[in-house]
DNA sequence: TCCGTAGTTGAACGATTGCTCACAAAAAAT
DNA sequence: ATTTTTTGTGAGCAATCGTTCAACTACGGA
């Protein structure tokens, strides 16, 4: 019963997800979601309740689609893990026809004290790269490409913060040979952190 | 000539930092501004221009002031150089009893592209950082606390992102376990980006 | 066919935004 | 003492913000 949707919600959610990325939260008003989206603002708020709503789903739908989708592209399924971490770093330099670079998780934890709800959300697509991360390492593991005794959890963790602050750096507007280099020492630094040999420091 | 001036244009610039650091440049209204740094709009405008100009200033005193002293007591003096390289990493964690945590310079950099003037000032307060990581990399490999053929440039460009990275991270609200086993992943990378062997890649 | 329901539209709301400016206050110049 | 010059003050501006809502349109069921 009632009138048909006349718009696609994966198609409006996509839209959103690329203004946020571009503008930030407090930078895409309304006015601009209307016209990135072409949903006028009673759909909109029948839909998604608030700009917050619209902010939250599209965050929730970058995590689903493009995180995931880029780590099981990247990290999970190739059978080579190391090359696949490689093209995981440069596919973030690299993107091709995409107008603006940058990454809506590390843009949204940065903006986050003016979204407390949002935490959330950036902790899950922050786990999901990081896990990423520590399944193609123990590919890499098993493969001989990586010392048997590589500390994968403490790595992850490493490998996700540079992959974060690659993605400020491209953002700051870096010139694309430093930003290789980064991606480079990434590489290298895969098997530095061995042994999970207890190590005591900070009190 | 004329009246003196009531207030302390350091006093002002700092509480200006404070506040755009923790609120970000789109998220700090002029009343907010008003109210932390007890300038009045006139007062304001007959200095800066605009909230623009305040804004860059406050950018330009955060890079002579915070980042430059940083980099002077962590990078530059002290006698033990990778010491010293963790100390800058753990302090960006363990901010003491300051409020929030983060870099200005990397608020802006994510939030470059609503400010696109602020692009230069973001770049000099990295290349201050890269510098020092320089710095006190070539005084390490001086002393024999790293390798002799330690690639320098590529390293400090290395822990540059990672540092980033952790201070995203450390916006994120990631819990300080995780973050300070990226300060030991950072510790551990080092040394493990050798020889300038021309390296031939992406076309 | 006509009604109930769901969806669309866009004008308009009060609040807030960055900013201006007329006026008052204080110090130097005369 | 008066004028000139600089600074402080804050009410108020137009524009824009996020949001609402009443009128309108299309569909399913009776």
């Amino acid at each position: 019963m009632g009138r048909k949707q006349l718009w696609d919600q994966d198609e409006v959610l996509a839209s959103a997800m690329r203004l946020f990325r571009h503008r930030g939260y407090l930078g895409a008003s309304l006015r601009d979601i209307e016209e990135a989206t072409g949903l006028h603002p009673g759909s909109l708020y029948r839909t998604f309740g608030s700009k917050d709503g619209l902010f939250h789903a599209a965050l929730d739908a970058y995590n689903e689609r493009v995180v995931r989708g880029r780590v099981r592209v990247h990290l999970l399924e190739p059978a080579d893990p190391l090359a696949g971490i490689r093209s995981f770093f440069t596919s973030a330099i690299e993107t091709g026809p995409e107008p603006d670079p940058g990454c809506l998780l590390t843009n949204t934890a940065v903006e986050s004290f003016a979204l407390p709800q949002a935490a959330a959300g950036v902790h899950h697509g922050l786990a999901a790269i990081e896990g990423g991360f520590a399944d193609a390492l123990t590919r890499a593991r098993q493969h001989g490409d990586a010392p048997a005794d590589l500390d994968v959890g403490t790595t992850a963790a490493h490998l996700l913060a540079l992959y974060q602050g690659l993605l400020v750096l491209v953002r700051a507007g870096l010139p694309r040979t430093t930003l290789h280099s980064v991606t480079d020492g990434a590489m290298a630094s895969i098997g530095s952190l061995r042994a999970p040999r207890k190590q005591d420091d900070h009190e």
